[in-house]
DNA sequence: CAGCATCCAGGAGGATACTG
DNA sequence: CAGTATCCTCCTGGATGCTG
């Protein structure tokens, strides 16, 4: 049995967590920051076929304010926006890799039956 | 730049571990259960408090349905019945640590500024 | 191009009361 | 004890059209 309560280890760090990485497309969003760097909103958009405009904007927004992406717009016509992970938001990969790795045994023990 | 697109990468594996890690109490549950390796129904809700009686319900059917913990019911009066993690369930720590992980730096990284 | 405004449906999740 | 059964509210997310 672990030392730590319930509310110690789920309580600040891993609501912080997942209250900034909730919504159905922050893991997309993520993934392809992380996988091509700097994108703008078209690109986005164009790389997440199934998200609507309303949502990439709205989760874009999110991940700025809590500090994970950067936004960069520059004063030109017509406009361009680059979207690219911080620090702290490049330092999710762990985070991605272990829930990737966890669906890929997940699936095999399924199948396995 | 990774060479998996985001069909590959956010594909089956990845889908398949957050559709059965969605929901506001499975990661509760899921460490609860690891914590403390056998729950009966009232235990968890008491080890967590501020879930309601429908969604602890909720969130443990579709737990074993997944096959992510195991359901024992025993003939008795009073019906008693205990809830455990499966094999692939407690192989989810990696995950909760990662986030857990994560939340700490992000925390910190948060504060510093 | 990079969004914003509006309207809308569906589902997640809460409160309460009841049963075998 | 271990759930069911209802009812209800709010919020997420989709569709569409418009703007600087």
């Amino acid at each position: 049995m672990r030392e730590k309560t319930l509310e110690e280890y789920l309580g600040c760090p891993f609501h912080l967590a997942m209250n900034t990485l909730e919504g159905k497309w922050k893991f997309a969003i993520l993934y392809v920051l992380l996988d091509k760097g700097t994108l703008r909103f078209k690109d986005l958009e164009r790389a997440i076929p199934d998200i609507s405009t309303r949502m990439l904007v709205k989760e874009l927004k999110h991940l700025e304010e809590k500090k994970v992406i950067v936004r960069k717009a520059y004063a030109e016509v017509p406009p361009r926006v680059e979207y690219s992970l911080s620090e702290i938001g490049k330092s999710l990969s762990p985070v991605i890799d272990s829930i990737s790795d966890w669906g890929k045994s997940y699936a095999n023990s399924l199948s396995e039956k």
